[in-house]
DNA sequence: TTGAAAGCGCTAACAC
DNA sequence: GTGTTAGCGCTTTCAA
């Protein structure tokens, strides 16, 4: 079966590539004749036509294509995917009514090799969760070409977007919530290792009362410490295991995966808004559009939409 | 920033394009000069050069790009998100290896457009969850050009492959888990209704004992009738939900969405193999290959692997 | 109002 | 051992 192209159009229809081309974009300041419009129109429906975004990216330079990468996800709790999914849905809901696509690839563990996804034409470029030297690394490989956006990076860089729970706002709703000082604080893991150790410091709270994720058996010997005191967690799935382990006090939870269902009506939800993925991909197409332009102000923070008091 | 091409690379060492492209492609059955293939690997190196991929795939007609059809998900419990980036991941890793790469796109809820990402010449296409109605959509709009298959799916046509889980024996196992026949079965919510059809058959159970997942306050009002007997529910996270209304009565969860650990230790589970995405990954790696050749036995069910007996 | 032709970056058949 | 060239499907300038 052969494909269906411009010329075979123009063939049909008895007139040039260019006209066809003309009449299928609408190009304003052609003048067509009606009826060789009317024509054409009809050889492309009767044929079905459907454009090459292959030619078309080759041409204008610009594949339409958004680069997402996503850690590799052996040896992260079950509940990363979640997160990652999260985001790429909210980005692909927004990037695809702008007309992009997104390409996922996840990054082998070692890093020892960029993916191949990179070898593409990308007009821009999301990481999910990763380390600085993976974004440095990334960026330099690109030279300046492209943006590229961060989100849940620990990167700080004025050159760089990045969106990240604004984690302080998040724990001080927390406390207010509780109605007490949280005892201690429960951090997800990170593949971005970075990303745990600004959360601690912008706790400030004493390092022996701060547990980075690791294993439930580790979970569980830690919070037979704080049997009975309030304590905030970061991201729903670890506060649903801790729940387990404690239930006697009261905890909140910083709901990074946007699903704050899981542990309704059992511990206070803290939610971050996943309009700041909308924000994100806005930066990104304006970007996009005009690369030199500068935008201040890389920090996006996701902010506190809501949340749920226990009665 | 000039993009640095094949062009640009035989200017700087004194060579023919082709010669460039010989050379860096490894072409066997053309001899080049030690010395000239020095000259010219020094120079791409030099200058950073990196193929375009957009190039090759207008040439050769193979985008080495994939489709991934997911559903929007709004008004889908929010776990469907988790179910999906299971797929995603597994199909995936196992692409990205064979030097694909994953695109996704989002279908309207009301289908009223096909997305945009079905312009682009796609080597081949995966949907989840997707309706038969959406399916035949899709297929017809390609022709017979490319291979589809349909994850999670109630179609039942030899010309597509599927995945699916394999819903008979794992109710079968969770039976014998159970050590007593289950009383009722909770089903999760499917976007493709067909799905849920089938399992209802398939289930062969009385109507009144089956309970699709609408909201959590339905979920309650029919777990009431069956407290303290033994049902089985589809789902981990459908399953968690119910452990809250049921603690009397004993669940076997069929875990679809590889996490069993979400409800470890608190029913019993069935896990259903992640290797089946590997498999839908070969097959269509296969009919890429070879579009001509026929695959029979077009259904591949996710088979049980193993799960967890509570004490 | 329409068409010819160049060119986006690359491959491969063919010529030298 | 290396180069010339056509062509993948498309847009767009320029000419008719």
């Amino acid at each position: 079966m052969k494909k269906v192209t411009m010329k075979v159009i123009a063939e049909e229809a008895g007139v040039s590539v260019a006209t066809v081309s003309y009449i299928l974009n609408n190009v304003n300041n052609q003048s067509i004749s009606a009826e060789t419009r009317e024509r054409v129109m009809k050889a492309a429906q009767r044929l079905n036509y459907k454009r090459n975004l292959t030619a078309l990216a080759l041409k204008s330079g610009k594949s339409e294509l958004i680069g997402v990468l996503l850690p590799d996800q052996t040896g992260e709790p079950y509940w990363a995917r979640y997160r990652y999914s999260q985001a790429l849905y909210h980005l692909g809901k927004h990037l695809n009514d702008a007309g992009y696509q997104l390409v996922v690839s996840y990054i082998d563990p070692q890093f020892s090799k960029l993916p191949i996804l990179l070898e593409r034409e990308l007009d821009g470029v999301f990481t999910l969760n990763a380390s600085s030297s993976i974004f440095h690394r990334i960026s330099k490989h690109y030279g300046v070409g492209i943006p590229i956006i961060g989100i849940d990076t620990s990167l700080d860089d004025p050159l760089f977007h990045t969106v990240v729970p604004d984690f302080e706002a998040g724990i001080e709703e927390a406390a207010r919530r509780l109605g007490a000082e949280p005892q201690f604080l429960l951090i997800d893991h990170y593949v971005d290792h970075g990303m745990t150790e600004q959360i601690r410091e912008m706790a400030g709270m004493d390092e022996k009362r701060m547990h980075v994720y690791s294993s439930a058996s580790e979970l569980e010997k830690f919070l037979a410490q704080y049997s009975g005191l309030p304590g905030v967690v970061i991201n729903e799935f670890l506060c649903e295991q801790a729940l387990r382990f404690d239930t006697a006090g009261r905890l909140a939870a910083l709901c990074t995966s946007g699903c704050p269902e899981l542990i309704s009506g059992r511990a206070e939800t803290v939610v971050f808004d996943a309009d700041a993925y909308r924000e994100a991909a806005e930066v990104m197409i304006q970007y996009i559009a005009r690369p030199q332009d500068h935008y201040p102000n890389n920090h996006i923070l996701q902010k506190i939409v809501h949340g749920e008091t226990l009665a």
